[in-house]
DNA sequence: TTATTGATCTTGACAGCGTCAACATAAACC
DNA sequence: GGTTTATGTTGACGCTGTCAAGATCAATAA
């Protein structure tokens, strides 16, 4: 037994020591790499040199795996997302604008995650675990709040539905951004006017006051 | 060899027939009932009563049967978009609120083929037969060539570009459709509102002028 | 200290998948 | 009629997720 001794140097041990959080991280980049369908539990367990199985012993199935990349991604998100709202020195309309192209930018930089996060793999067939249900669904809440306060910022109208609004306003975000995740809006030079011409479209008193 | 002859009366023939559009068709019946991975081209071929890897002298690969459906697909949304945009006794807004509903509401009901012919199975791989492009490609104009009318007609304002101004907002419609579809905008007794709320936003002058 | 339990990791196995190779049959054409 | 071509067949390969049964080690109870 030379072959564990070979990647872990000072532990010979037949226990991992910490498989599960390997995983993930293993996983994660896997992820990365080759999407949810390339990431493959054999090769990731070959990646974190244990045997074919030995993550089930961690993950009740693959979903289970996919939910806790999912939560880490959530958590990551999060605060991308409450910096970017809690920022000084800017205009709310200028905030606002951030948040928008700091959406779209999270899913370019990080489209199979994002595919992970807000795809149908996980939430169609409504196998999101608990804890990835706790981090999630704050997260989703957090759009509809984000908006209200805008409303009440005087940044979006005031005239419609705080939670139609979030929903629509968000669609979009989520729209654009898997129209370019998916490869069918190609030309990623065009974000920028893309996210500004949102901004104009959803902000109150489009005509005035623009910047 | 009775075995044909049970199933297709009065043809007990080696040759299947027309097994191009016959697997064309049961695979569509099968993705709308198990979604693209649910459609195996084994239980596909299976249905069709033939054998196993008879479909690949149809079809070079699942990819190209895919493309196949998604090809229907196109055509059946362009007539139903056609049909919407060529109706009498409208208003230009009223037009374009039934539009954006048709648009919501053919993705609600055709949730996998909405997802085959605008995810990332055929677009991010980018593996589109030159048959389905030229009907997919058309049918993406459209969107700017129906905006461009809208903007004309003073339905959406002039001031925005108007490639920028259908990016945002064929985005928002892709984007509702996909929370939808994906199953992370559950509660659908709230479509119609999102559309009108849609609307809002899109339209000049929402202020004044509504119905 | 020893015996036992429980957590962890192992190999073996199974069914399902897409797809290639080799072969069989029927139709079409010279 | 014989040859080519289209279309069907079975067999096989490697990949996948996952279960079952056994091996190994750590921790705990006697």
């Amino acid at each position: 037994m030379v072959t564990k001794s070979d990647k872990k140097l000072a532990k010979n041990h037949y226990h991992h020591g910490d498989l599960h959080s390997s995983l993930v991280g293993a996983a994660s980049v896997m992820l990365k790499e080759s999407g949810i369908d390339g990431l493959s539990l054999r090769k990731l367990a070959d990646k974190v040199g244990v045997s074919r199985t030995a993550p089930y012993h961690h993950f009740k199935d693959k979903n289970e795996l996919l939910c806790a990349i999912a939560e880490q991604g959530f958590k990551h998100w999060q605060e991308n997302a409450t910096r970017i709202f809690h920022q000084k020195d800017l205009s709310p309309r200028e905030k606002y604008r951030q948040f928008i192209r700091g959406y779209i930018a999270y899913a370019a930089d990080n489209p199979e995650l994002y595919d992970l996060m807000f795809g149908r793999t996980i939430w169609k067939q409504n196998t999101a675990t608990a804890d990835l249900r706790n981090v999630a669904y704050p997260s989703f809440n957090q759009q509809v709040e984000m908006t209200r306060e805008w409303q009440n910022l005087g940044v979006m109208p005031k005239t419609e539905d705080t939670l139609r609004l979030a929903q629509v306003t968000w669609g979009t975000l989520h729209g654009i951004a898997r129209l370019l995740i998916d490869g069918i809006y190609a030309d990623r030079s065009h974000i920028d006017e893309m996210c500004e011409c949102a901004v104009n479209l959803f902000t109150a008193d489009s005509q005035s006051a623009k910047t």
